[in-house]
This record gives C-alpha cells, structure tokens and sequence, in this order.
DNA sequence: TTTTGGCACTCCGCGTCCGGGAGTGCCAGT
DNA sequence: ACTGGCACTCCCGGACGCGGAGTGCCAAAA
C-alpha cells in the first residue's frame, strides 16, 4: 500500500489524472486540455494543464492516441487510479435487497451461482462469471438406491451441505432391490460422516480386499462417488451470463476480437486459471486489460473477489468489461457480492 | 406437396435457380451471370443466363443488391429451394455416433437438453435451441425427507423417468425425524403411480378435508410438488448453445442488430412462443428470414423439428443461423438429432 | 423461336485530395 | 509559476475520379 509515485506525482496532478480517468470513463473520448480544465474545479488556464499532462504522460499513466487528440489513460494510469483515486460508489440499499433476494431462494449449488453470476451482470451491464466451489470438503450424508427398471438404477447421493447428486447407472445384471438395500444400508451406515475422499478411498480398499457379492454394484457406487467428488467437467466449474451486455460497448467493435473473447467464455478453463489467481488474495482484486496476460482480454478489465464459508475460500466471482468501466461502481458490487454469497453459504 | 409455380418456372430456370443458392450459400456474394454459367454445367452463355435471371427476378426468387451486381436469393427463392430444389447431404456416419455419444450418457433432463443443444450447435457451427419438455405426464415415484438441521428439511421427489427434484424447505418449527417418515410413508404408499397433477389436487383435497398433526410439512411438500408440476421459471424452459458461432458470419455485422439477436436468446419466452409453433408439424420445419415474424430473426433462419417419447411431442429444437445457410447439411442434422432425442427419451 | 455477341450504361468500392476542427507543444510575456 | 498566442499535426468527412463487374437491350445467328 505504499505509494511509490508519491514523490514523482504531486497532489495536484494525481487530482487532474482522476478528473480526466473519471471524465474518460463517462464519455469514452480522449479529453482535451480544455475539457479538463473546465471540469477540473480548478481555476487553471488549458495551457498549465497541457503541461501537468505531459508530465503524466512522461510519467507512462496517460498517452494521446495521436498527436493532436486529447489524452487517454493507460494500463498504468487504470491501476494507479483505482489503487489510489477512485472514490467508490456504495451499493444502493435497494440494489442490495435485489441482490440478496436474487440469491437466495431454495438454490442448489449450480442454481445459486447462475443466479449470482445473473445478479452481478444485470447490476454492472457487463458480464458476470462466478466459479462453482469445489466439493473437497463435503461430507457424506446418505445414499440411496432406486431400481429404475430390471438393470438401471438410479443412485442418489446426499452430501453435507444438503446438495443432491444423482446419476443413472446400468447394471450388466439385473439387481434385485433387496440387494440394493443392503447395499445402501451398508454404505449408509459405515460411512456416514466421512469426507467424499474418505469415503472414495476406504471403498476402494474394501473391494480389493473382499469379494462381496455387491461388487458389481458397489463398483457403479464408487465410480459415482468418484465423480461426484473429481466434479464435473471442468467446463461447468465457471458460470457465465450477461455477455451478452458486452455487444453494448464501442470499444469492443472488432468482430474478430469479440469473438475471441466470447469464445474464450465457452471455453471455461482458461477462464478457470485465471480467476485461480486471486483465490487466495482477499478483498477485491482487479486486472487491467494486458494485465491478466490472456489474449481475449486485452481489452477488457476483470474486476474479481473471492467468495466462501466460514474463513476458507469457496469459489471466485468477477465481473468482465472493457477497460473503461465504472469501477467505482463495479468494485463495491463486486465486493458485496461476494460477502452475500458467502453468508449465503454458511447459513446452510 | 404440389408445386404451384411449375408452369411458371420451367425446369431449366429451377435448375439455374438452384445452382445461384447453392453458389450464394457457399460464397455469400451476389451470383452474376458468368458465374452461374460457368456452375450451371449446361453449355448457355452469360446472355441467355442473364434472360433466365431476369425471369427469376419478375417471380421474385432473386433480386439484385443493386443495378450491376449479381443476384441474391429472396425469401421466396429460399422458400421454393428448401421445399422442392435442395438435395440433402445425409449426416455422415461418425457424426451420426458422435451426436448419440454426447446425448447418451446419464444427464438428468437439463443435462441432456444442453448436451442435444450444444450437439447441434457444434456440427452446424451455428446456434442451437432445445425446448425442455414439459413435465405434465410424469408419474409420482417415491419422495423422500432429509433432515438438514432442527428446522431445515431437505425433500427429494423422484418420477417415473427417474428425474429427481430437490428442494430445501424451511419449517417455522422444528420437526422430529420420526414425523418426517411417517410423512413419506404416507406420501409414497398413497399416491404412487398417480400423474404429479392428479397427486397435487388429491393433496389439496386431502388437506382442506383432515387437518392432520403434519399439516405444515404436508404443505410444505405440497407447496413443492406444485412448483415441479408448474415447472420452472419458463426462462428456464429453452436451453441454448453457441450462440458464439453466431459471431463468425459477415452478414450478422451490424452491432445493433446482432445485440438484438444475442438478447433475444436472452428473454427466452420470445423463442419459446416461436418455437411452439412448430410443435404440431412433424419433420423438420423451417423459418425463413422474416417468416418467423420475429424481427431479431430477420436476417436468421430457424429450421427446426419436434422430438417426442411416443406418438407424443414432448419438445422442439432448433437451429438458428443466417438465412444463407447450408440447408442441405442442417435439415438431415436437425432430423436425425430430433429422432435420436426422441429414441433417447423412450429409453427410460 | 431461342441463343448469342456486342455495347452502352449503372453502380459500387477504393484511393486521393482537400478543408475544417480539435488539440498539442513551445515560447515569450506577465 | 501561470498564461496567451501561434504554428503545427492529425483526424474526419465530403467530393471527385476511376476501374471493375454486371446488367439490359438489341440485332444477328442458329
């Protein structure tokens, strides 16, 4: 939190660099000496902040995008702005409500951060991505059996947190359904309370260790477990929604470039790795354009938080938009976001 | 079946006009005459073409962009090529399996709808529609209760196809275990194999009648049937799937346009009433451009089919792309997926 | 009667050119 | 340290011209 530009910025550059970022953000145009001496409050004449904006310039936080346009802030005038100038907008009271009412509701995991992921596009216009906690955690509640038809079942697994796992399993031979009780009431009652991993490895051993006559079945119940437990694929660990929102902007306008990032959606694991990376810092963290090194970003900034129970950290949110966006606004919707959702999961 | 512009179009123009859609498909620029003279395989210069064209152009099958440019299709001259000219390029075989691959495999109904949609999406690089059947022929299976905590109920609704609905219900007292089984026992003896809607008025009636000790929970799980029945919210009822393919093609250029596009994949109940109109028809149905009467599909074509369990529709899919499409490849696709789907649904 | 070559015509797309406007950098004066 | 003035640069939009592609029509050929 030092502020190493201190000596090298006095405080009345660091004022213009903020009027002009805030002004940029508003209009979307390169803003002009004169511009930003009429909104800067101060009483200064175009010609003395010509020369305050060419020092920011030296100073590589501003640039012109040609020789005679106004000024445009650069990656690092982004993050000096939002590390040191932004004044935040607290979250309207009513949009807080919206947001907790929106999120809450009997959701299951997936629901719960579609609806997030919803909340924090429709709240921002931009897009929203949340990644869906992992399970590592969960405990083993109950399974149960239900026989379908002669050789398909229909297994479902209770966890912990009270989410519901089930998937439809064909047996080679047809099971009877006493056996499926038994082996139900078996599993039920030797591993209940134990993690999924737990759970997953004790199975195993068991089956290389003795024969029963379950094995087939118990096999279908591992193999299940196990994929409860490893996830899905890692496609569905990130939720995206309101990408649509992004059309609205001028300055993603480059068919080919739009469509990189949009495909980049699609293809959730990127998208995945990157939020990785501020799984553990907390509080809102925010990457600049090229500052998340990944390509289809370079012209978007990602504002993220991480979000979780108790003091562990359970998935990350984010909202994606161009680099000039509202991060006054965005940051602190991002924020209590997150804390809502965490508190969302506890209280389970 | 019949075709009312035979003695107006002879043979010969139809052969030119299927030659100019199938040349525009492939290149998406105006067809001149050279051009089709060229494809057409008959031996005829440019001039006699140019008459044949100018023939088209009076039926009002193609029309040309402006004075000296080639010819485009219309509606109608795609109308009259899906309906009597296109040959259809049968779905090749490992496409055929790699299409039952992805909608086989255990996915509750969701997981199969997006699995059918982003099947189709991925083999004719455009967007792909499923309509989530509707739930009113399920029957009643067994329903279990799950204690979470002293007053946090966790209900589990399984239906004859094996779908399995969970819900967390929240009960203002604290409920014994014991009471909850009674609940479920009394719940999966009476009613078993009814329809969902016969059980949920049977219970309505049955609560009006007897105030029984378990009537808050028995509210609570009729409460819960009610919303399986009711279905989800009916954004939830289509399920879309590439909507990025969409980004690729040059005629969808114009931002506003493609905004107006992408958010009508949004507001989903829009396309879901387009949908519903093809649920009667059986085989593959196709909209033309501004056919659907649905302005963000004007420059779209939507081919679509229904799929069913039975002799009975349960839902609708589709594809979505620019009107100059390859229809020869799309229609066998959008058939064979549908029948795949309807087999894969009998399967239960 | 149908087909063909020829020809004038139209219109688009593209590059060029030009003038106005906005903003800058620098300098000299306060 | 600030300011007004001034020359300079660059973008933007409209005007202009030109080559290319394709048409419509007509008169001649099959």
């Amino acid at each position: 939190m030092s502020k190493p530009l201190d000596t090298s910025v006095n405080e009345r550059a660091q004022h213009f660099l903020k009027v002009l970022i805030e002004r940029y953000i508003r209009d979307g145009q390169p803003v002009g000496s004169r511009t930003l001496a009429r909104d800067s409050g101060l009483d200064l004449s175009p010609a003395t902040i010509r020369n305050v904006m060419a020092d920011l310039e030296d100073l590589g936080l501003i640039r012109s995008p040609h020789t005679s346009a106004g000024r445009v802030p650069t990656v690092s005038g982004y993050r000096f702005f939002v590390d040191y100038l932004v004044t935040l907008q607290p979250v309207g009271d009513v949009d807080v409500d919206r947001l907790r009412a929106s999120i809450s509701g009997g959701h299951e995991r997936k629901g719960l951060m579609e609806a997030a992921s919803r909340a924090l596009s429709d709240l921002t216009h931009m897009a929203g991505v949340v990644t869906i906690p992992r399970r590592d955690r969960l405990f083993f509640r109950q399974i149960e059996f239900l026989p379908l038809s002669s050789n398909r079942v229909l297994v479902i697994l209770v966890s912990s947190d009270g989410e519901v796992q089930n998937r439809v399993i064909e047996t080679k031979d047809p099971f009877p359904a006493s056996k499926l009780e038994n082996c139900a009431n078996f599993l039920n009652e030797h591993y209940s309370g134990l993690t999924l991993q737990q759970m997953r490895s004790r199975l195993l051993e068991e089956m290389q260790d003795t024969r029963t006559r379950m094995d087939h079945i118990m096999a279908r119940a591992l193999e299940m477990v196990g994929q409860v437990l490893d996830g899905e694929d890692p496609k569905e660990d990130v939720v995206v929604a309101g990408q649509t929102n992004l059309l609205s902007f001028a300055e993603l306008t480059q068919m080919d470039r739009l469509r990189q990032l949009f495909e980049s959606f699609d293809h959730k694991r990127e998208i995945l790795h990157l939020l990785d990376r501020s799984v553990e810092a907390d509080g809102v963290q925010i990457f600049i354009g090229e500052e998340s090194s990944y390509a289809p970003f370079e012209d978007c900034s990602l504002v993220t938080a991480s979000y979780g129970m108790d003091d562990e950290v359970a998935g990350v949110l984010a909202v994606v938009g161009p680099t000039r966006m509202a991060y006054d606004r965005v940051i602190p919707v991002v924020d209590v976001t997150a804390k809502l959702l965490g508190a969302m999961l506890n209280r389970r």
